[in-house]
DNA sequence: TTTTAATACATCTAATACTTATGTATCTGA
DNA sequence: TCAGATACATAAGTATTAGATGTATTAAAA
């Protein structure tokens, strides 16, 4: 990862639920290269920090799941629940109030989008 | 902590180079106090988690320390080296890009200062 | 045609960082 | 006088995750 691993730390769970909340539906390997994609290689999800993420988010009844097949391949979906709606929302607000506290306290101006 | 402490992970390095860098020289309990008041009581640093970082950062060479009495209360101040100013300019440019690529990736919108 | 890279799932170990708890001691104000 | 604030610090336990490893399929390149 470009971004010391440190810092992602503790974003994951928010990313995840954020891409969710826009696609409806995912698999693992998708959700790393949309997120390697937008950020331009910078950041990049390893699979032995997002699967079991998955399915911690899973077991707290914030993800739902549904299986196909590609060809012989399996592909797992992953969708938001109603509760895993309310708590992507939660989650990004949470980081957004952050980064202003951050912000303030390191001196740092952003881009505005 | 107000915000969830998986979030603050990371950047406690980050917050105290800074620091450090705007006030010269700082004493642990100083740094908790002047990191409650700035963040409002949103970060509340614990000195199980500050006292480590500050001996990490001198063992590094980042950091230099001088003791002082005040009374018979011994009170250790920690000053920039040479390399922990620069150190501290990369870390906070890394995290303001950092923030940058979160903003873009959760589409968040920031106050500006 | 074979073999490499990409797709796609997943687990395990070791390292790291942090929280919580504990410990010592001084100073100040009610 | 004694509770709360100041001030240092360590230790044990928890949690997170990077990196390694494993399995298998599919597509593309050599």
């Amino acid at each position: 990862m470009l971004f010391s691993s440190e810092l992602i730390k503790g974003t994951l769970k928010t990313i995840i639920l954020k891409l969710l909340t826009e696609n409806k539906r995912m698999y693992g390997y998708e959700i790393t290269q949309t997120v390697k994609d937008l950020t331009g290689d910078r950041i990049q999800l390893t699979e032995g920090a997002l699967y079991p993420t998955l399915h911690a988010l899973e077991a707290e009844g914030l993800l739902t799941t549904e299986t196909e097949y590609i060809g012989k391949r399996v592909r797992k979906y992953y969708s938001l629940s109603k509760e895993g709606k309310a708590k992507s929302k939660e989650k990004v607000s949470e980081f957004a109030d952050f980064i202003n506290t951050m912000k303030f306290l390191l001196d740092i101006k952003t881009k505005q989008a």
